[in-house]
RNA sequence: CGGGGCGUAGCGCAGACCGGUUAGCGCACCUGCUUUGGGAGCAGGGGGUCGGAGGUUCAAAUCCUCUCGCCCCGACCA
C-alpha cells in the first residue's frame, strides 16, 4: 500500500516563524520517555491535569496516523461520519450507563435544565442513530466509525498523553444479523488493526481482555510491550496464548500427596492473621494456607478462599459475581456478621448473609492450615470436603508467572507489560435490545442487531511510537508519522548560505515535507534539535560545502552519511527513504516519491 | 478517594525554619558587536498579582486559617 502520506504540496515550513520551542532540559514531571520527550521537542504543553495542547508539528503527526488509521476502515468498509461529544443523558440512561459508569462520566445539567454527560464512547448515539435507519435484514451488515474527541474525567491521569481526560480516539461500530457474521467481519478489524499498527511503527501483540462495562462477548486488547504501560498481560512461552491478567486462565495443578490423611487439628495461633504469620510458625509454604479474602460486593458479604500461593483477582472475582461494585469489606461489617477477621474458614458459608467462593486453586492440595473461626486459633490438616463443605469451585485467582499454560500441554506463563493501543469487542446485543434496535429478519421475525464496536487511542498511539523509537539524543519518527520528512540546516548566516539552503528545501519540497531550521542558531543548536525531533533526513548546507556545490544528508534512524551534489539531493533521498521503508517494514508505491 | 510532595518570570529553581534593602540565579527572550560542523563569547536590556482569599503585624514570598491547582504512590480505569 502506498504511504501517499509523505507526499506533499505544501511550501517549505520555516522554523523561525514556526510555532516551536524545544528545551534544553529534561521536564522535571515526566516520568516515561514518551512524555519526556514530547515536552522536551516542544510536541505538547499541559493545560490542566491530562488535559493537553498539541502543538503544529504534533498535530501533523496525528494528522498522519489518523490518515493510516481512515485508509484501513476505509479498507475494510467503514463508513467515516461524525458524532456528537455534547450527549442527552437519556440515551445513556436508555443502556443503563447512566448509572453504570461511575464519576469518568462527566454529567451537568444545561440552561434548560436538562441533563446532559460528555461522552466517552458514542455506542449510544451510534446506535440511535442506526436505530433511525436499520429496519431490514437487507440493510446489513455496515460499519461507522470516526475520529472523535472523549472525555473521560480519569481519576488519576497519568504519563503524560497515556493516561489522561481528553483525548481523541478513533472508535467503529458495526452491525450485523448475527454473531456468526460478527465474528466474521471481527476477522477483518482485527487484521485492520494489525495493518495500522504495524503501518505507523508499532507491533502490539492481540491479547484476550476483560469486556468490563462495556458488556459483550469476545474482547481482545492490542498491548504493545513497554516498561511504561499500565496492562499486565500473560503470554505462554510455547504457544503464544495472550491474556489480559484480568482474564488470563489459572489451572493448578494437583499435587500427588499421601493418602493418609491426619485428622484435623486447633492450632493456637495468637495475632497470626496474615500468610507470612503463619508461614514462619509452621514454616510450611503459601501454597499449603487457606487465603481468606473478604469483600463488600454491591452491599453483601462474599469471603473468597484460595490456595495461600495465589492471590484474588478482583476483575474475575467481580465477574463470577456479576456485581458492580466490589471492596474490601470493613472489618467491624464481618464483626458483626459473626465472622473473625484473621481467621476465617470456609465453614462460615452457613453465616446468613455471607457469600462463600472457593477458587480452582483450592484443589491442588489435600490439606490446608485454614482459620479456626475463632481468635487467635487456626486448624492445621484441614481437608476440603471433609473438614469444610466443598462446593463448587470458580476461577478467581491471578495467574502468576511460570504457572502452566491453561491451553498448552507444556506451556509455561510469562507476565509482561503493555500500553493499550486498541481494544476490539463484540458486543453482541447489549445496545441493540436496550435501545431497541432492531431488524425484520428473511422470516419476518424482529431481531436486535449484533454489534460490534473498536477503539484505537491517536495520542496514546503518537506517544507509543516515541516509545518504541527514540535513543539519547531524541525522538526517531518512521517514516509513514514524521512530522516532515526533510530538515534542511543552513550552518552560519552568509547569504550564500542562506541561499543555498532556501534552493534546496525548495527543491525538496516539491516532493517532500521540508523544514527548514532558518533560526540565528549555533551549529550544534541546529544539530541538537534535529536529532531531538527526529526527521528522518537531515540536509545541511554549509559554506565548506557549497564551495564543492554539495550538501550532506544524514538518516536519522542509522547514522548513515552521504554527501552528494546539490542537484541529486531529491533523488537521493527518495532513495534514503526506501531504505528506510525497508528497514520499517513499510511498503512504498513506486510511483511515490513522483 | 487514601497517602506523600510542590505552587516564586515562558521553563527549571533559590529565598521561607529565623518577617525588615529595589525578590535573586540558570535557561529562554530583546539590542549591539564578534562567532557559525555539535547546545558560542562579550556588553547592555525587558519580563514578577511570590497560585488565590482572609487574618496577625509598623512591616508578609516568609507566620496563621481557609481555598484552588499540579505532581508522585496506591485505589479506580467504557
Amino acid at each position: 500500500m502506498p504511504e501517499v502520506l509523505l507526499s506533499t504540496q505544501e511550501p517549505v515550513i520555516r522554523y523561525s516563524h514556526y510555532l516551536l520551542r524545544t528545551r534544553r532540559e529534561d521536564p522535571t514531571d515526566a516520568e516515561i520517555p514518551s512524555h519526556k520527550l514530547l515536552v522536551k521537542a516542544g510536541f505538547i504543553r499541559q493545560v490542566a491535569a491530562g488535559v493537553f495542547d498539541f502543538t503544529p508539528i504534533a498535530f501533523r503527526v496525528m494528522t498522519r496516523i489518523m490518515e493510516i488509521i481512515r485508509q484501513e476502515m476505509n479498507r475494510i468498509g467503514g463508513q467515516e461520519l461524525l458524532m456528537p461529544v455534547l450527549n442527552p443523558a437519556s440515551l445513556w440512561i436508555e443502556t443503563g450507563r447512566y448509572n453504570a459508569v461511575g464519576a469518568e462520566l462527566i454529567r451537568f445539567a444545561d440552561r434548560r435544565g436538562t441533563d446532559m454527560c460528555l461522552a466517552m464512547t458514542n455506542e449510544e448515539t451510534v446506535t440511535d442513530l442506526a436505530r433511525g435507519y436499520v429496519s431490514s435484514w437487507r440493510d446489513l451488515p455496515f460499519m461507522l466509525y470516526h475520529i472523535q474527541t472523549k472525555i473521560r474525567d480519569e481519576a488519576r491521569p497519568r504519563g503524560g498523553v497515556m493516561r489522561v481526560r481528553e483525548f481523541l480516539m478513533k472508535d467503529a461500530y458495526s452491525f450485523h444479523r448475527d454473531f456468526t457474521d460478527l465474528g466474521a467481519y471481527y476477522v477483518n478489524v482485527y487484521n485492520a488493526y494489525r495493518r495500522i499498527f504495524k503501518r505507523i511503527g508499532l507491533s502490539p501483540v492481540p491479547v484476550e481482555a476483560d469486556t468490563g462495562a462495556m458488556g459483550g462477548s469476545a474482547s481482545h486488547e492490542f498491548l504493545q510491550p513497554s516498561q511504561s504501560g499500565e496492562d499486565t498481560f500473560a503470554r505462554c512461552n510455547r504457544c503464544g496464548m495472550s491474556s489480559n491478567i484480568e482474564k488470563a486462565e489459572v489451572v493448578s495443578t494437583a499435587q500427588a500427596e499421601g493418602s493418609r490423611q491426619a485428622a484435623a487439628e486447633e492450632v493456637h495461633t495468637p495475632n497470626m492473621t496474615t500468610i507470612d504469620d503463619l508461614m514462619s510458625f509452621f514454616g510450611v509454604g503459601p501454597d499449603r494456607f487457606l487465603k481468606a479474602v473478604a469483600y463488600d460486593a454491591d452491599g453483601t458479604i462474599v469471603v473468597a478462599f484460595i490456595n495461600g500461593a495465589y492471590e484474588i483477582n478482583e476483575t474475575k472475582l467481580k465477574n463470577a459475581l456479576g456485581a458492580m461494585e466490589l471492596t474490601v469489606a470493613d472489618s467491624r461489617k464481618l464483626t458483626d456478621a459473626g465472622i473473625v477477621p484473621g481467621f476465617i474458614s470456609p465453614r462460615i458459608a452457613k453465616l446468613s448473609g455471607v457469600t462463600v467462593l472457593l477458587d480452582r486453586t483450592i484443589l491442588s492440595r489435600q490439606a490446608y492450615v485454614m482459620g479456626g473461626d475463632r481468635i487467635d486459633y487456626h486448624v492445621k490438616s484441614a481437608v476440603p470436603g471433609r473438614d469444610f463443605t466443598l462446593s463448587d469451585t470458580v476461577d478467581i485467582a491471578s495467574v502468576r508467572e511460570g504457572d502452566p499454560c491453561p491451553r498448552c500441554a507444556d506451556g509455561t506463563i510469562v507476565l509482561l507489560r503493555g500500553i493499550e493501543l486498541g481494544h476490539t469487542f463484540q458486543l453482541g446485543t447489549k445496545y441493540s435490545e436496550s435501545m431497541g434496535l432492531t431488524y425484520l429478519s428473511e422470516e419476518g421475525k424482529a431481531a436486535p442487531v449484533v454489534m460490534g464496536c473498536y477503539g484505537i487511542g491517536v495520542e496514546r498511539a503518537m506517544a507509543s511510537i516515541i516509545e518504541a523509537h527514540h535513543d539519547e539524543t531524541g525522538i526517531v519518527w518512521p517514516i509513514t508519522t514524521a512530522p516532515f520528512t526533510v530538515m534542511v540546516l543552513p550552518l552560519g548566516a552568509d547569504a550564500e548560505v542562506v541561499a543555498a539552503a532556501d534552493t534546496t528545501a525548495r527543491a525538496l519540497s516539491q516532493t517532500y515535507s521540508v523544514l527548514l531550521d532558518d533560526r540565528q542558531e549555533s551549529a550544534g543548536v541546529k544539530f541538537a534539535d534535529s536529532e531531538l525531533l527526529g526527521i528522518p533526513i537531515r540536509a545541511v548546507v554549509s559554506k565548506k560545502l557549497i564551495a564543492k556545490g554539495e550538501v550532506e544528508l544524514k538518516v536519522r534512524r542509522t547514522g548513515e552519511v552521504v554527501v552528494v551534489p546539490q542537484k541529486e539531493a531529491p533523488e537521493t533521498v527518495r532513495s534514503l527513504l526506501f531504505g528506510l521503508a525497508e528497514k520499517e517494514g513499510v511498503m512504498i508505491d513506486d510511483s511515490w516519491p513522483a
